[in-house]
DNA sequence: ATCATCCGTGTAATCGATTCCATGGCTCTG
DNA sequence: CAGAGCCATGGAATCGATTACACGGATGAT
């Protein structure tokens, strides 16, 4: 593969030319640039990334280690956050973790390794020491979704308060009053929040969240079909089961099909993250909604501006309610997404 | 950060003997290599992946170019191709190509920038003249579920041919005579493939498929809704739609729904690619489905064996049908995935 | 005892770019 | 017309690793 060395020999020039033309810096002739510009196309070159990122330091490529790619909320995440990344001239590693602390630790290792210029994270975890250390460290970072308290890093997520709110609204007014929610882990700020402003909101209408009513799930689809279980063997089911997640929202259906049971007849059923496939469940399901695009926009711009020396910011987006059939009432097959 | 000066130094040796170290070579005495492995540690030396990548003329990196991350079916290859790699030693970097052959030119040209050690490519396009150029460089590539004929690459994908023929006769079996497809993009070979192989089926059974009973997809749910909607404005409208991947899939029961029908009893509905999602729509979605883990395993191992001066081979796995609800019959809740 | 081998180690070249600094020619100014 | 300043250019250092080669000392064979 032709070096910047044979362009230098092919033009007539020096490599400190043929490099100033390529970066487009003001101190060269016209008849130097276009001579060249046709030796890098007579010979095909394409200046290596490997050594340029050696001398720069800089490898104009972002990490992205989210915790599970299978689940379409972050497989969306990513293709917004390549989307942006791309427009704004950087490539994107991802790492799946998939919900694997030690997983996400590897992945975190060799992308510093490779000298990102920046990692957007998810965590998995609580933190890790590796990841306290790399924050610590200078390394440009930024979380995304989940974050992790007692690590100063700017945070991009979706605030779910208002919609949780509006959906325990949605499902009182129905008439439901025993409500359940499949939490997420303990060691995610999106697995605590959720049970809490879901606990706050029925609170304000005077409603208990007993324990019983809580189930732990993981975020994967078998702990929704585990979680429900238990609430449909209990001598007082619930009427409503909130799964803090798709895939566990997935699994609670599993669960209550494979009980013979009914939704929304025998027991409704609604999940924090809507994705496309939600339109087509039988029935459709009720859902809170992240601004995916946004989210990750936000993401890539904070991380850019903290590695090109401006100041990043933390965002929070409010998620919002969309209703579908699977609460019961009238809300019908209306087009309420996209 | 450490480099490896910093590490000889605190270490009382040179710079050849940290490396040597490092890379396990026979040479070195067990005293300096318990001094320098004791320098690391109290450092925390990382070796820069850059700088070695330079050196060494390989990155340990393999690019993965698909034509939509958002079709399940991808996301599921990408997350098996990355720990299939990861396992030999590779990390992955992911191209979206969204179905645009312009985007996918895009990254492989970033990646071939990057000097990955390998391309494994599902091409969106009927082959670009940048990736005949890239085959024919020398760059280690393997095609996967789709390739370009006339380019000499192994290929690793599935044969749907037995599984197309299972499902026709399957519907045949239910007595469905007029049987419509929704095809892929002329352009790739997964488009023709399954629109072939269902024609074949059907023909072995007597049946004609007329012109009227093809609609032209491009993979993608949109396309499926509209050639759905000019399936039922026919005089005679099919019995049964078979989309030839999973979203136009979706767009098809989207259609169907929208004009007021249902799925079997109205209108039957089949897939090629298998997705989890298709055991909870409604109803239930037969489909033909890909050993999706084995091709990942196969086509990474193959860019391996390639990048590796071992001999790569082709891999066609068969594909197999499994029945659902959706095209009517006795066929239940049977848990025939997984 | 002598010479060849082998082993552990260090010095320096190398990978392919970017960039600092020196140089020579030119223009501008006083 | 001389000195200052600027511009286009090239030579060489540099980034951080790997590795060819040289070298001295120890070992083994004859």
């Amino acid at each position: 593969m032709a070096g910047i060395k044979d362009v230098a020999a092919e033009a007539g020039v020096s490599v400190a030319t043929v490099s100033r033309v390529l970066n487009s810096h003001p101190s060269v002739s016209e008849e130097a640039r276009v001579r060249v510009l046709a030796a890098v196309e007579t010979l095909g070159y394409r200046p290596n990334a490997v050594a340029r990122s050696l001398r720069t330091a800089q490898t104009r490529t972002l990490g992205l280690v989210i915790s599970d790619v299978l689940n379409p909320y972050f497989t969306e995440l990513a293709r917004f956050v390549e989307e942006e990344a791309r427009a704004l001239g950087y490539s994107v590693i991802i790492g799946n973790a998939d919900e694997r602390p030690e997983l996400q630790d590897h992945h975190i290792r060799t992308l510093i390794d490779r000298r990102i210029d920046g990692l957007l994270v998810s965590p998995a975890d609580g933190g890790s020491p590796l990841m306290r250390e790399v924050a610590l460290g200078g390394t440009p970072m930024v979380f995304v979704d989940r974050w992790i308290p007692g690590i100063d890093v700017p945070v991009v997520r979706a605030d779910g308060t208002g919609a949780v709110k509006d959906l325990v609204a949605h499902l009182h007014g129905l008439g439901h009053r025993r409500l359940a929610i499949i939490a997420g882990p303990a060691a995610t700020t999106t697995g605590n929040e959720r049970v809490e402003a879901f606990r706050d909101a029925m609170r304000e209408l005077g409603l208990a969240l007993p324990d019983a009513y809580i189930g732990q799930g993981d975020f994967q689809a078998a702990s929704g079909r585990l979680a429900t279980q238990r609430f449909l063997a209990l001598a007082e089911p619930p009427e409503v089961v909130f799964a803090a997640d798709n895939l566990m929202a997935l699994g609670a259906l599993d669960a209550i099909r494979a009980r013979g049971l009914r939704v929304p007849d025998d027991i409704a059923l609604a999940a924090f993250d809507d994705i496309p496939w939600f339109v087509h469940t039988d029935p459709p399901i009720t859902a809170i909604a992240q601004p995916t695009a946004d989210l990750a926009r936000a993401a890539v711009r904070a991380l850019a501006d903290r590695i090109e020396g401006r100041t990043p910011q933390s965002v929070t987006l409010p998620a919002r309610l969309v209703v579908r059939r699977s609460c019961g009432g009238a809300a019908s097959n209306q087009r309420s997404d996209r």
